[in-house]
DNA sequence: GTCTATATGAAGATAGAC
DNA sequence: GTCTATCTTCATATAGAC
């Protein structure tokens, strides 16, 4: 069996990890997140994981106590990192169609990404079974997107921007509209990745919409 | 290994097939589903189906190709069935309020009973390795019912009843709306499934926003 | 930490008797 | 069609050397 020759580990260092050991836990966790998305968690061998990473199987159980473990930790941090990036600087100030369309070009794109699809998808299978898992991703993905929109509609009110009863309610119909015709079709492999420009005559669309219902000045 | 008693097979019938035998499909058929719910595709194994189904793993393979196409099948008739159980008698007609409202709750039910959400999550979790799967739930559940709104909002804007520019394109942020709220938490397993009277709240919110759009009675 | 080698158990699918 | 028994492959996880 081929595989990279192994230098001993390097010194042990500051943090208490050799680079040696960074490295190989990178290409861990590189290599069993690109097959998770692409054969799903049961599918996905420990084999398999330390054959595309190029270590041996029992370094991939040094580093991770099981495939249960390894499988939470990539998708949630993930998931983290994906959904902690729509962007939401200034949206309290901007006039609301500003902030509405920058949130709704940002969020749109942001689901229909295929990391994100991926994600979506192994995360909706496997929380039945991985109650812990739907519920970080929940919470540090959706959730927390709907709520910073409901903060920014609250301060569009108070400003006198918008006209909005419930804000989390508004907000949880603005989302849905944004997945409305792609998000499905997509995450079920019906249609291609739609182009940038479709992506954006949808979220305007969807602005406004929900600005006939919600914007203050008619 | 304990197994209830088998009688040989009873005389073939006109359809071609025994009585015996149509019993046991149907008793294979409901297990595998069953367990499918509970366990994912790849996570069910063939003996576990036989052995709930009360036959031979012999026997299983007797009906069914393979372990994909017994997956396939199943999943795919289900959906076309919970979707088409949509009720739309006499939507055209109906006062619009009315009509949406009677579709609105109706869909928010059937998208959060136990048995669509686990379809969902074994159709969203597998159409990347079985995309005739996707293609076929799409099709006939989800595109079928927003194609059925949209020929009720065309309707109802050809008798002046509302003012709808793009009834697919309102159909479907009608029908992203109703998914807004609820549908998410429940598929992940963060909410438990929510009491009549709350379903009934978000729909009825969900017709009323609607309505400030395409409403033509302003 | 990292490797090779292996224990242990199941998986999907089929053979052959009835 | 249905069973029991089995083939073959491959899974997760660990032992033991370095």
């Amino acid at each position: 069996m081929l595989h990279s020759h192994n230098d001993p580990p390097a010194a042990v260092e500051a943090g208490g990890l050799s680079r040696y050991s960074e490295q190989k836990r990178r290409q861990i966790l590189q290599a069993a997140f690109r097959l998770f998305l692409r054969h799903g968690f049961e599918a996905t061998t420990m084999d398999a994981i330390a054959r595309e990473a190029d270590v041996s199987k029992a370094t991939v159980y040094a580093h991770a106590k099981n495939k249960q473990e390894l499988f939470a930790g990539i998708v949630a941090g993930r998931a983290a990192l994906i959904y902690g990036s729509v962007e939401l600087q200034g949206a309290e100030s901007a006039a609301p169609e500003d902030a509405l369309s920058r949130f709704a070009r940002h969020f749109i794109q942001l689901i229909l990404s295929p990391e994100a699809q991926g994600i979506y998808r192994l995360v909706v299978a496997e929380a039945p079974r991985n109650p812990e898992l739907g519920r970080i991703f929940f919470e540090q993905g959706p959730r927390a997107v709907t709520q910073r929109l409901a903060a920014i509609l609250e301060a569009q009110v108070r400003t006198g921007h918008l006209n909005v009863d419930d804000p989390l309610a508004a907000a949880q119909e603005f989302l849905g509209m944004l997945h409305g015709k792609f998000h499905l079709p997509c995450v079920l492999g019906v249609a291609g990745q739609p182009p940038v420009e479709e992506l954006e005559r949808a979220a305007e669309r969807v602005v406004r919409t929900f600005l006939k219902v919600y914007g203050s000045m008619r």
